[in-house]
DNA sequence: CAAATAATGCAATATTATAACATATCTTCT
DNA sequence: AGAAGATATGTTATAATATTGCATTATTTG
């Protein structure tokens, strides 16, 4: 999941498309900021701060949005479930499956930084069966799996 | 799990035995500081946020600490896991079982705030599960379960 | 006791996030 | 098309959370 070793032009169009047809669909306007907050959360595979959307998004304008400008287009994108915030990182990463309503996993390499999102239903089950016996209503779930990526771990076996 | 309904000086006192015993046998110093920071921590099941603390230790002395020193008391703290922290709230909140190495789950409230820490060993099986099937060497687990507790369930059926 | 280590005090500042209010843009209805 | 209402953005200021760097004090070690 390095950006390296695959062709991330087609995780951005494929997410930009898919955000286009959800937000057709609901009635949501993906207005111009919105898309390129997208585009900057899309940029890789690591999960970004809204600081640093900022600026990436004074790069491509004359001056920088206002963090208000930012924070609001990162809502309406939570809201509409296309990216997703780390808690542990205080950052935004891209939804992988968005429209379709998971509770998802995080895996965070704290090496290269790259989140992996994967969808384990057997632990989502085990998480209702532990709120279920505190009975406690369980609304949103927030997983997030810290440590090395295949490829870290291998680099550092090797530079032992 | 609410202050009230139980005797919550119990709660404080078993805490701050265990972190002296625990500091004791690794020999780690539980300085005044730290102390009145578990302290405050264990002031509540609630979790508590770096200010709070700041702001209820200024009233047990003449001028409030600095935010350093609160700061690196909780790093103490966290590093002899006698706390946690609370990514989904940038809050602390007391380890129950200090002492012994646990991945432990969190649920917290969303109305009263109070935060039960549970251990599922079933959960974390399916973490490491999930993050074997990557290749991921997990090392740190953050699993925050938000929704209503018991006693906050019933409360709202009851006024509607 | 001296030296080394660990902990705290203190000032400044970095980072993340929101409030409040004005302006602009889009949608809807006639 | 034009007015009214709703939605989105611009702007300024500030709140909330967290860290850096360096001076000082306390504790442990030899």
């Amino acid at each position: 999941m390095t950006t390296s070793n695959h062709n991330h032009q087609k995780c951005i169009r494929t997410a930009l498309c898919q955000a286009e047809a959800l937000c057709k669909a609901r009635a949501q306007r993906l207005t111009p900021i919105r898309e390129q907050v997208l585009r900057s959360v899309w940029s890789s595979h690591k999960a970004i701060g809204a600081y640093s959307i900022i600026d990436a998004l004074a790069k491509q304008s004359s001056k920088p949005p206002a963090p208000p400008t930012v924070y609001r287009a990162l809502d309406f994108l939570l809201d509409n479930g296309l990216i997703h915030r780390v808690n542990s990182l205080n950052a935004f990463i891209g939804c992988n499956a968005p429209g379709h309503q998971h509770n998802s996993q995080l895996l965070i390499c704290r090496r290269c930084s790259n989140t992996t999102e994967l969808v384990s239903e057997a632990l989502n089950s085990q998480a209702n069966k532990a709120a279920k016996q505190e009975n406690f209503v369980l609304e949103q779930t927030c997983v997030e799996l810290t440590g090395l990526c295949e490829t870290c771990s291998r680099e550092i076996a090797h530079d032992e």
